[in-house]
RNA sequence: GGCCAGUUGGUGAAGUGGCUUAACACACUGCCCUUUCACGGCAGCAUUCAUGGAUUCGAAUUCCAUACUGGUCACCA
């Protein structure tokens, strides 16, 4: 009996051919240089950090060789599974907008995008390889197995299905047609030609050149279901998917030879393999991968409850990625990183330490080069969301909101005062009546209250004036003189002693009788925007007390 | 335990034998600008690249050993 007759009682019902499919996926039309690539998740969840890192490597690449960027599902492990698992994961990427070109929900020429929906495809490829002589049924229980692995630990051997211990190896043709005719369960197995003192030399678009063991292991390669486990199913999926650029977590690079026998086996083109390096986080003392468990801040729900641009992230993603980009992008302010080229090999090889403190400088600056309009649409997305009452006050005073956030802004050093669409509430509240009701002030270096009346009495009699800001500060100067305070920086910081105090000390006490802070931006426009009702109110409200 | 990788300031890192008394950015500190704050400008912040040894006229960069960190050794991905 020959291995094709082997191939045969195994899997009886298949009868297309890796040819068949060959011909159902041809190689794709696209030049010499375009890279197709995937992100391969488990649906186990919502994306965190993460996954959103490792997907926005392979989105890059593919886009910026005008190549194909798929999402791929990989569901052999029914235990973790949830349900909506793959609309929540499509949900999470199109938000930061990545393009993705092919996906299981709308669709693509290469799908199905779903592993478990591809099972035929998996028999054809493991009968495939049992009919060559490659693969053959186990039908070890997980007992025998067990057994193995503690006498190899006895033995202070290597363990693992291998040489000796691969007992299913070379069972007969009527020892098998006997276990299938029983009914037992069994798993398709490797038969690895490889040797473990022999090494196997390959190439990480990433690590450089790598040398490992070679493979001498009869992995799993269909499990008792009949769904193959990672390995097996990412050969023929990357094959069939045309895939050239595999980029996964770098805890796959140990197994990288057995994957490349596989490829061998079946005499496809390897692609090529970029292992990349999680993000890590800092626990303690120790760095560690982060984790979606552990760590708040992976979850991506944080930093959209906090507002952070999807924009920002993806700036900060880029970064990472690599590290010239940032000198790049400061000297290139106007464009996007789209139009920079990232290579592999500026990627870094040991794990980037997730910081907070750095994304937020990234969004503090991307949000201060938006105008007006575009950081009003944000918010008020983000607001809708998160913040219902401000999201309703901003809809009512539209353009007077605007205006507020267009407090220098739109101009060449502009502000860089919000990192975040939740920090703005807090910084402008005091240009919003309904959210004006301060308990204190904090007055600066005047501090005698009579003082402040005066101050701000005759400023409302005499001095009150925003039709023009220069006249505006002039008049706060000739307050400032008439009361006996410097009106000139220089010469009161010479002769401190010469005056009462100077226009600092003026402008803070009506800046905070207007605003109750003593740090905003520029009062002009502010008491601009506010108008002289509200001014007056406000002043009339502390003169009175 | 076997195998693999990594180790440059508080942080991300550049660096591939002389241009490095280690770039750039974040953070921090000080000064300047300034009606406050911010912005911006300037300056400071690793004499040293985990440790020890070797090669070399010359090493963060090459080699060897040690230490530490991470990964991996499933019918999980």
């Amino acid at each position: 009996m020959t291995n094709k007759d082997l191939a045969e009682l195994l899997y009886p019902n298949v009868t297309k051919t890796i040819e068949d499919y060959e011909k159902m996926y041809p190689e794709r039309n696209l030049t010499e240089n375009s890279m197709v690539t995937r992100f391969a998740p488990s649906p186990t969840g919502r994306v965190h950090m993460g996954n959103l890192f490792a997907s926005f490597i392979p989105q890059v690449f593919a886009k910026q060789s005008n190549g194909v960027f798929i999402l791929r599902i990989e569901d052999t492990d029914g235990k973790r599974a949830i349900e909506n698992g793959i609309e929540l994961i499509l949900d999470d990427l199109k938000n930061y907008n990545y393009q993705i070109d092919e996906n299981p929900i709308d669709g693509g020429n290469y799908g199905p995008y779903i592993q478990t929906e591809r099972k035929e495809i998996y028999d054809c490829f493991a009968k495939y390889l049992v009919s060559i002589g490659r693969a053959y049924p186990c039908f070890c229980s997980e007992d025998d197995l067990e057994e193995m692995r503690k006498e190899q630990e006895e033995k202070k051997e290597r363990i693992g299905y291998y040489g000796k211990y691969a007992k299913c190896r070379n069972l007969t043709y009527e020892e098998v047609k006997k276990h299938i005719d029983n009914g037992d369960k069994f798993v398709i197995r490797l038969k690895s030609l490889g040797d473990f003192n022999k090494k196997i030399i390959f190439k990480d678009l990433i690590k450089g050149t790598i040398e490992l063991p070679e493979n001498d292991l009869d992995q799993v390669l269909i499990k008792s279901d009949g769904i193959p486990p990672y390995a097996f199913a990412h050969v023929v999926d990357d094959h069939l998917m045309r895939v050239t650029h595999i980029t996964r977590d770098d805890s796959y690079i140990s197994s990288v030879p057995y994957h490349i026998e596989l490829w061998k086996a079946f005499g496809f083109k390897i692609p090529k393999y970029a292992h990349i390096l999680p993000l890590c986080i800092k626990d303690g003392t120790t760095i560690r991968k982060i984790s979606k468990r552990k760590d708040p801040e992976a979850a991506i729900s944080f930093y959209h409850e906090r507002g952070i641009p999807t924009e920002a992230i993806k700036l900060y993603f880029a970064t990472l990625l690599n590290s010239n980009f940032e000198e790049w992008y400061l000297q290139n302010q106007d464009k996007s990183y789209e139009d920079f080229t990232f290579t592999f090999n500026k990627m870094s090889t040991s794990g980037s330490l997730f910081d907070l403190e750095k994304l937020l400088n990234i969004s503090k600056n991307y949000i201060s080069k938006l105008t007006k309009d575009e950081v009003y649409d944000n918010l008020s997305k983000w607001a809708s969301i998160y913040d219902h009452d401000f999201y309703d006050l901003i809809t009512k005073y539209e353009d007077y909101t605007k205006e507020v956030l267009n407090i220098e802004r739109e101009q060449k050093k502009p502000r860089k005062d919000y990192a975040s669409y939740s920090d703005i509430k807090n910084q402008t509240f005091y240009m919003y009546d309904e959210l004006y009701n301060p308990k204190e002030y904090d007055w600066g270096n005047i501090t005698d209250r009579e003082e402040i009346k005066k101050i701000l009495t005759l400023y409302m009699e005499k001095y009150f004036d925003i039709s023009d800001k220069d006249i505006w500060f002039d008049k706060i100067k000739k307050l400032t003189e008439e009361l006996g305070y410097s009106s000139n920086m220089k010469e009161y910081k010479e002769n401190p002693d010469k005056y009462k105090g100077s226009v600092a000390d003026i402008s803070t006490v009506i800046r905070v009788a207007v605003t109750s802070k003593s740090m905003t931006p520029d009062l002009y426009a502010i008491m601009k925007l506010l108008g002289k009702n509200r001014v007056q109110k406000r002043i009339d409200k502390i003169t009175e007390k």
